[in-house]
This record gives structure tokens, C-alpha cells and sequence, in this order.
DNA sequence: AAAGCAGTTTTCGCTGAGCGAAAACTCGAA
DNA sequence: TTCGAGTTTTCGCTCAGCGAAAACTGCTTT
């Protein structure tokens, strides 16, 4: 399912958007989520002639963005990385996020993850795999709905009550058949894991996978994001599941004071 | 000094840059550089017009790249981000240096650095800070001389003799009393440098600062990357310089091991 | 070794995207 | 209230950059 280059999803002045470098942001885009690819193939899911997208590829490499390998594939270049690096020292969310990501991910041995909501889905912002070859794998940038996972609930319970109602307004998706499907359920499941500050998920969206969340909270008790551990229900006994939901909620708590601090490389 | 948005290096064909994309890139890169800047800041140091760079910084932010904050300042969005950890993960020398970089830093509570030639430059690939308050700060992408530094030099020892002959043809800066200005030093310390497959700097670009740096070769013996450790003067005691050595030439052996294996994720 | 083919690179002329200049607006500071 | 620095919007004109198609490159097939 080829992506359009230009979905148009902005509500009403799009009129400023520049073309040649919306296009070229949707290539750029592209190339980083296709491990290795030629022309033709990323011309074919830009939508956009192989000229075009010959181009662009030229404007993108000269700067770095994206590398030509000899044998006329494309991937990101050095330069992404740097900027990528750049964005998470600039942005005071991620730069925070990093250490305490680092430090649940090897104290838990787990995948961790940091996501926002975003509309009515969640987005992953940022991810530490587990060392371990079997292994919950989530993708940055990925989206889900807000009724499964730990993240999902968590983020639904924080957020202000139209956003359930806009939930509510279609049928919950069923991805298991721990799912939750009923909107009553969703609602005394919402209001468990505000009196708890934490949400457990087993296998609701995926089997066999089980997942614990805790909100991050500004000073006055606004959500600004969700952190979570993320696991095979195999490896969650008793003991560890204890473990875990301590290590969360630290971890957002740590997480949250640290926003609060002076951002970023304190002057003075 | 602003940095003209076309400077316009390449050899021969670029007639195919797409000049609205790559002004698109400039800009973004330019956003990367600056903490949180206005409109007239970044149209000033891209050398566009207002108008054209509030038109690019739309299309940006349409896209997630750069994040309008309601003070009217511009950031590097979480686009930029997702971005950047793409392309680590596409780039297999920043793939396989990740984790070597991650325990450098932590065994020896030192910066941690990977940089690779280019040009007669040394740039910095990717960087992990020491915890430490007083440390070596590494900017990603940076650029440093050739003769300078334990990376400068192992980059240089290891590359075709014709560089060499490049750096030399120009007088070698001095940075601080340390630093090598003679031809004929510089070619002896090369030669140590690939007798012991390790260079240690000592305050010849900032006084107090001391370096480690090794080469990570590819089975050919061809140079790819230089790894180091870097750190104030007063910190290496004997015990720690000898630990350090140990520990870095031990990394760069391990990224080169990695480098040959099956590159990413392996199928099958 | 020739032909065929799939992909990439280059050319070229036409046209509307996107440029600059300037006007309009916004919002603090004086 | 005025002023001014910065931001947003408008508006015509023009050439940047588009698509189509030709040329080229280097496989694979016969």
C-alpha cells in the first residue's frame, strides 16, 4: 500500500506547504523505512516519477541525508543520524527520556518504551529493545489504538474524557481475546489504573506479550507521556511482575521530576 | 558567520538539485544547530528571504521535522528524531558501534568516540559523554585535523600515504604547545602509531585533555573508523591510562569482528 | 555475441509552483 | 497611544523544475 506523498491532512492553510520539499521530506521519510532501496521502488511508493524522485535522491545525498551505495540502493545518510541526535538533546521530553529508558531497559532486561498520545492513537516517541533474543520489537514513530497495551490505557485514562468518548464512538478493535471490547469494561478498567497510577496489559493486543505502564505527570497532574516495559508473558512471574511495576512507576516519577528541573544545560 | 545555504562544493553535475528541496534541507539542518530560534534568526543565517524560509519552515513542521513552539521558535520535531535512529540502525558502522560505544563510555567513565575520515578532516560519527561533570563534550559532526587528537592521527597513520602527503603540504596548526608542526615528527609518531595499533594524545589540541584512540580495520586491513576514549589530563593516572588502552583496543577489535559478521537483523 | 530488458541517467521545452517585495497584521514596550 | 520588530499574508511574474521520452548501462537470455 504505497503511501501518497501528500495525505493533506492539515486542517486549512496547506497553501504555504513547498511542494519540492514536501516531496522531498516524504522521500526522505521513505528511504529511512525501507532498509535498502532502488529508484524505481522508492519512486513507486512516493508516487512520483522516476525524474522527480532521480532529483530529489541527488538534492538528499549531496546533503548527506541519504547515502548511494554502488549498487544503486538508497539509505539514510550520516547526516540523519546527526540530526536525529540533535532532536533528542533539543527536544526536553526525549533528552530526559534517555537515561531513564537506558537504565529500565537493562534493569529489567525488557524492552522499554516512551509514547504520546497523539490524536486517538499512541505513538512510540522513543525505545530501548531487550538484549534478548525473544523480545517485544517496536518500531519508533509506530501507532495503536488506545484501548490496548499498557501504554494505550494509560494514556486513555490521563487524557481528557472527550478523548474516550471519541473512542467510544466507534467499535473497540479486537486484536486478542483478552482485548478489551466493551465499552463499560474499558471504563472500570480506566478508572483502576487511575486509582493504581500503573496499567497492566496481558496479551490484548498481542499474545504472549505483557506489558506494564505508568503516566508521567506534569506538576499539576497533566499527562505528558507514558513509559512502559513491554515483555513475553513467559518471563513474567509473581516476583518479577512486582519488580517491574515498582521499576515503572520510579522510573515515571524520575522521568517527571526531571521535566520539571531546569531543561537542558543549565546557565549560570 | 551565517553558512550560505548553497555553497555549491560539488565537482561537476549538480544541476540536478532540486534548489527548493535543498534549501528545505539547509534550513532543517540549520534548526538542528541552534537550540530554539525565530524566523528571522534562521532566515538571516540560511541567506533566504523571510517569506521563502516561513514557507519551508511550514512544510517542515507539516511533516513533523521542526516544531513551531508557541513563542514563535522553531526546534527539531520528533520526525527528525525518528530519523535518526533510522538511519543508526540502516548504517551498519553505526549500527555495530552503538552498544561498543555505550561500554567504552561506561568502563572507563570517559567520553567515548567514532569518527571517520573525510577528506582531510576527521568527523565525528557518534558520540557517548561521560557521566562525569568535567568531561570531553564531542558535537556530533564535528570536524577536527588530521595531526591533532588520538583519532586525527590513528585516521591518519592508517590511510593511503598520499593524505599524508596532502596534510603535510600545508603548515600543521598549532593548537596548544604539544601539538606536532613538524613533518618529520609527525611521520615518526605515525609510525609508532601503527607499530602499537593505538595513539595516545596528550593535551595537543586543548591543554588538559588526553586521548586514546585505536583503528577498526576491515579483514583487508583497510582502515574504516577510528574509536576513542577521551578525558581531562588529570584523570589518567598510569593504572587508568593502561586500562584505557587495554579497553579501546580491545572495542575497536570487537566493532571490526562485528563489522564482518552478517551485517543486520540476519534473515533465515 | 546479439538481442532483449529492466532500470537509471540525461535532455528538453512548457508552465504553474514558488519566488521576492511589499502590505497587513500582531503584540510588547515605551 | 504610538512605535517598532517580528510574523503572516497577498499578489503578480518568471524561471525552476516538472513529465515525457530518449539515451544509456549492464544484466540475462537465446
Amino acid at each position: 500500500m504505497p503511501r501518497e506523498v501528500k495525505p493533506s491532512t492539515s486542517p486549512v492553510q496547506d497553501r504555504y506547504v513547498v511542494q519540492a520539499a514536501d516531496a522531498a521530506l516524504a522521500l526522505l521519510t521513505l528511504v529511512g523505512e525501507h532498509r535498502r532501496s532502488s529508484l524505481t521502488h522508492l519512486s513507486g511508493a512516493a508516487g512520483l516519477t522516476t525524474s522527480q524522485t532521480f532529483r530529489l535522491l541527488v538534492t538528499l545525498e549531496q546533503r548527506g541525508f541519504v547515502l548511494r551505495h554502488e549498487d544503486k540502493t538508497y539509505s539514510l545518510g550520516y547526516a540523519a543520524h546527526a540530526l536525529g541526535r540533535r532532536a533528542s538533546l533539543q527536544l526536553p521530553l526525549l533528552n530526559a527520556a534517555g537515561d531513564v529508558l537506558d537504565h529500565l531497559r537493562d534493569d529489567t532486561n525488557e524492552t522499554a518504551l516512551l509514547a504520546v498520545r497523539n490524536g486517538l492513537q499512541a505513538a512510540v516517541l522513543d525505545v530501548r529493545e531487550s538484549r534478548q533474543t525473544v523480545r517485544v520489537v517496536a518500531t519508533l514513530d509506530e501507532r495503536g489504538d488506545l484501548h490496548i497495551g499498557g501504554t494505550g490505557k494509560v494514556l486513555l485514562a490521563y487524557s481528557d474524557p472527550t478523548v474516550l468518548e471519541h473512542v467510544l464512538s466507534r467499535p473497540l478493535r479486537r486484536y486478542t481475546d483478552q482485548t478489551i471490547t466493551s465499552a463499560d469494561e474499558l471504563r472500570t478498567v480506566l478508572e483502576q489504573v487511575r486509582h493504581d497510577g500503573l496499567c497492566v496489559a496481558r496479551a490484548d493486543f498481542e499474545a504472549d506479550s505483557y506489558s506494564v505502564a505508568a503516566p508521567v505527570l506534569d506538576r499539576h497532574g497533566q499527562l505528558i507521556a507514558a513509559l512502559a516495559v513491554a515483555g513475553p508473558l513467559a518471563r513474567f512471574d509473581p516476583q518479577q511482575q512486582e519488580r517491574v511495576r515498582t521499576l515503572v512507576r520510579t522510573a515515571a516519577r524520575t522521568l517527571a521530576s526531571r521535566l520539571e528541573q531546569p531543561p537542558v544545560r543549565p546557565r549560570s
